[in-house]
DNA sequence: CGGGGGCTTGAGGCCACTCAACGATAGTGG
DNA sequence: CCACTATCGTTGAGTGGCCTCAAGCCCCCG
């Protein structure tokens, strides 16, 4: 496995510089990088919340499971996303790579102590905190109370804005992956996004099915009612 | 409306007072009261986020509406339950009073002044929306992957825990307030009660009938299959 | 070129929804 | 105190949207 302590952090919006690490501050926490293999865990739920990630590069799910196998895809973390910030000691999701992914580290702990005497990493926290209980909050009306075709939808718009490069949409994730996040099977989501093509709002690149172009965002976002 | 500056705040386990206000920061904090009756509309989704709040007496809902009027409820809110605390500036929710409610008001500005100096009530609000964030993710796995006797034998187990007293659990809620929090119909909730009621985990008590008493709490956790 | 995984499509079934009727309860006004 | 009414809850019958099961295609990869 590949780890390296980094010196810098990245320039990019949404990185760990964002959670207020001044040069002061910095020299705390240790950088470092990790690379899983596609479809490897990357800490499973109940497990000790030992460090925070960031995606560098590739995407990460992370699920629940009941006990019988169903899953439930809380979220995809993509590019530049920070996952695994955990209030309590221990994670609440178990994650895994989608593809093959390169992460950055800091021990929680780390970050913790630079917290307590940092009040702008601290506002930061609560403010990640917050980005995701809103997305989860969003994502029960999604759950609760629309239509498959609401769902693909929606989740289309989601990824468009989300890693859209160059007007084609490259879709790191199996229908089995949206199909869990959406509450829906792969045969549904499937049919739904079949049904999009008909329509003509979106279209297919290439061989593989998951680089898809949307030719009709308005009409799109009119499929998926909003609140 | 009765207004009343309260001069000490509640003795009660996740009060105000949790928030870590100490005597010295508790003389900049303003806290007064109001009540609404049932069913009144104590804020809006998108409205500007001027006060945080908390349950003295009664009960809240909180929804998200579809334009089309279809209903998520994404939380229940009672006795000694702090709400609306938002990190943007507006309200994701609208929230209503379930049966005339009493609430406690802090001005959103004053907290964040306080937690500004105060790392303790920096901390306990990044709590408290955490245990926001967890109650979220947990009810996305019910919404996505559970069946409607699941979902209704984890709402009575929720509430168990969360209201009953003398064995006895009084549901402030309708059906329909139960049906769109966990994302079903009125009937397939009512349906789902009658079936547990011929199982005879649970009974009900005098002639209103939202009067429960669990009689096989071991059983009933057994149909809610868990993560 | 053969095997396997991912995706699509079809056929049929089932669980929750819809529509409807009815009973019970609480609130209202006489 | 009792009709009257509106609201809430239960139950039944029938429908429909999504799930299940299955077959077949395509692409990737050995």
């Amino acid at each position: 496995m590949f780890v390296r302590i980094a010196t810098d952090s990245a320039q990019r919006p949404n990185s760990l510089r964002d959670l207020g690490m001044t040069s002061d501050s910095k020299a705390i926490v240790s950088l470092s990088e990790f690379s899983y293999r596609k479809g490897k865990e990357i800490y499973g739920e109940k497990e000790p919340a030992e460090y925070v990630y960031q995606v560098k590069a590739g995407a990460v799910r992370s699920y629940k499971l009941l006990s019988d196998g169903r899953r439930q895809i809380g979220a995809f973390h993509l590019r530049g996303d920070i996952f695994g910030l955990e209030n309590g000691s221990e994670h609440r999701f178990t994650t895994e790579a989608v593809i093959d992914t390169t992460v950055r580290l800091i021990r929680r702990q780390s970050l913790e102590t630079v917290a307590e005497s940092d009040a702008t990493v601290a506002k930061n926290l609560l403010s990640l905190t917050t980005n995701n209980l809103q997305h989860a909050e969003d994502h029960m009306l999604l759950l609760g109370r629309k239509t498959s075709l609401e769902r693909v939808a929606a989740f289309l718009l989601e990824m468009d804005k989300r890693l859209t490069a160059a007007g084609i949409m490259a879709l790191p994730m199996s229908r089995r992956d949206i199909a869990d996040y959406l509450g829906l099977t792969l045969e549904t989501v499937s049919r739904a996004l079949s049904r999009l093509h008909e329509f003509g709002v979106l279209g297919f690149v290439g061989n593989t099915q998951r680089q898809i172009v949307l030719l009709d965002r308005e009409r799109l976002a009119g499929l998926d009612l909003q609140s």
